[in-house]
DNA sequence: CTCCCGATAT
DNA sequence: ATATCAGGAG
């Protein structure tokens, strides 16, 4: 894709979505945390089901301390890779406990050094919760990346440094959101609907799939 | 690289 | 039945 091309990608993302927004819930920078934790290789529908009860008594590291390993083992077990999950969030709730005050810190550096934050992760808390110009690439992202020809790599990394590059300034912040949005709505993995695709004509999919297949909505 | 691992869509 | 879902650790 050119320069040209890839701002109106975003110009037309931006269009289709004015004002996209992570759909995990949390009321604060911890809980923030524990849910990204908690939803990898789960839906963020499955991941609210579980933390909607778990939110509403724990809102910070010293309650999740209280409520203990087995206690959010029984919030969470509905949550695929729940006991190792389990594990890192205490171990992260314990971390930020002891040595940041229970305060979620603010750099990616500090960030990953918590249980269960890797750098996807880490990114998406600088993101929705300090503001900041990061492309945490998840699978709908690396998907969306490579298929469209906007960002291609073969790790999470190199699309991550390509967006880095690419993105124009106007949409660094909300880009995160536009390709997630579209990678888990439009671009889905299994059955892309490009017959309604706002980027269609920019994209590089080898396989478009032009035609809304008959006796779907 | 393997392991972790329930719910849902196809 | 199986692919996929806001990955990370060992």
């Amino acid at each position: 894709m050119t320069k040209d091309q890839i701002f109106e990608f975003f110009r037309l993302l931006a269009e289709d979505n004015p004002d996209p927004q992570t759909e995990l819930e949390y009321g604060n920078a911890y809980q923030l945390v524990v849910a990204v934790a908690l939803s990898a290789q789960a839906t963020d529908v499955g991941v609210n089901k579980a933390t909607r009860a778990l939110f509403a008594k724990v809102k910070t590291p010293q309650q999740m301390l209280e409520l203990g390993e087995e206690g959010l083992r029984e919030h969470i077990k509905t949550i695929g890779l729940f006991n190792s999950k389990a594990k890192n969030v205490i171990a992260l709730s314990r971390l930020l406990v002891d040595e940041y005050g229970g305060k979620v810190p603010d750099s990616r550096e500090e960030l990953v050094k918590l249980p269960g934050v890797g750098r996807k992760t880490a990114n998406v808390v600088l993101n929705c919760w300090f503001g900041q110009e990061t492309f945490a690439v998840d699978t709908h992202i690396f998907r969306v990346g490579n298929r469209t020809g906007l960002a291609k790599g073969k790790t999470p990394e190199q699309v991550e440094a390509k967006l880095e590059k690419r993105v124009p300034a106007p949409f660094r912040l909300g880009a995160h959101h536009w390709l997630i949005l579209h990678g888990r709505y439009v671009c889905k993995a299994r059955t892309p609907e490009c017959w309604r695709c706002p980027v269609v004509d920019l994209c590089s999919f080898k396989k478009k799939v032009l035609e809304k297949p008959k006796g779907r909505v």
